[in-house]
DNA sequence: TGAATTCAATGCAAGACAGTACAAAAACAG
DNA sequence: CTGTTTTTGTACTGTCTTGCATTGAATTCA
């Protein structure tokens, strides 16, 4: 990370930023969401920050790294928003309806009607050619998987699943259907399909619980 | 369809085509297959099919068509597989064992390593932008759900599975599952980690068959 | 007030890209 | 052998795109 990412109080010496990095990020976050990597050119992701090309340049390195730095903030804020929805849930199956109803407000909203997610929806394609963002899709993926597996492992020992249940391959079923939420939401597949898929979902996962 | 598309034996009349249509559209579905959309060039493709553009042109038209081309043509290779692998099992469990081996070899293989499905993740970047591929990647998505919903109907009908199941959520649910295959071996997933998905999968969609 | 520092904005250069024009080649028909 | 038809192959054009150079603007420090 740069100086130029500071957000502190801290008076810089020259002309000051027209929009924070912080700002232009979600900008650029925004514009790689609705049209993936190659899809987004400089011109797009100038319009969608609000800085001209030379300063995006200053602030995030070049194209492939502006995508970068998108995919860890995206990360970012996706964990919080998990966990959140995860760890303030009293039993299992509030925490799961809390995270795929997140998840869903998340998908179904935005600038395009129908977004999906951003890393699923736009890593993927970039991923074979692109070893550093397989990483970061790799990344995502297992980290959704241990948020999942820790909450699952939380509810079996609150008594809530049996004691020999699988945490590891419980929290990747889990995932599953999210992937499945963020690949049909971007197709267009409307609400209340996704929140039939979603019910059922939940079912299946804990229909082994109290 | 034009008559250049046309395989049957009937003599042409003008210079013979070094290369069927067949053949170059499956060159085309691997060049996308790994590149996506926007991420593949006209060159590209004319290496991969053997076609010069102009050919690629008279043949498929544009770019846009030519990927939907591959979209229809990927649609009719995997409508086949999967029908196979269903219906050719005696019981559900084994239908839905060979439907998840098929997909993996599929994911697992080609000319990169690990290459996840075609239509699920290059289709959906450009869904938001590009109505049509939206709606074939939706008419994709529509028909897996389908035939696994069909074959789940069939197993309720041999008395598998209760009467009162629901197999449309059923299908809709064992597709999440493919989905999840698809995004995560593109993702760099080693191929035990994805059989342990499957065979758990598996296990829950029929937690309540005899 | 003046020097130093940092950012903004216009604009430019090199290259990639999609799509096409045109002529040569390879078959058939008479 | 000559003309017709269809495809191939080369080369071209205009446009888009990335990345950067340069100049001007806004602010702080002495």
């Amino acid at each position: 990370m740069q100086d130029s990412t500071k957000t502190d109080g801290r008076r810089h010496r020259g002309r000051p930023r027209r929009i924070s990095p912080d700002a232009a990020l979600d900008g650029a976050l925004d514009a790689f969401w609705t049209g993936g990597y190659n899809g987004t050119t400089l011109d797009d992701l100038s319009a969608a920050t609000g800085m001209n090309r030379p300063s995006l340049y200053a602030t995030f390195g070049d194209k492939r790294h502006l995508y970068l730095h998108a995919l860890g903030r995206f990360g970012q804020m996706m964990e919080a928003a998990v966990k959140s929805a995860l760890d303030e849930a009293p039993t299992i199956r509030e925490a799961l309806t809390r995270f795929y109803g997140g998840a869903l407000g998340v998908y179904l909203s935005g600038s395009t009607e129908a977004r999906g997610c951003f890393v699923i929806c736009t890593a993927t394609v970039e991923a074979p050619q692109e070893p550093e963002i397989r990483q970061a899709l790799q990344t995502v993926l297992a980290l959704i998987d241990a948020l999942l597996a820790a909450r699952f492992r939380q509810a079996v020992d609150a008594g809530e699943l049996p004691a020999d249940t699988d945490v590891d391959i419980l929290g990747a079923l889990a995932a599953a259907t999210l992937h499945s939420l963020a690949v049909r939401a971007r197709a267009g597949t409307p609400r209340a399909a996704l929140e039939a898929l979603v019910t059922a979902s939940i079912d299946r996962l804990l229909h082994s619980a109290h």
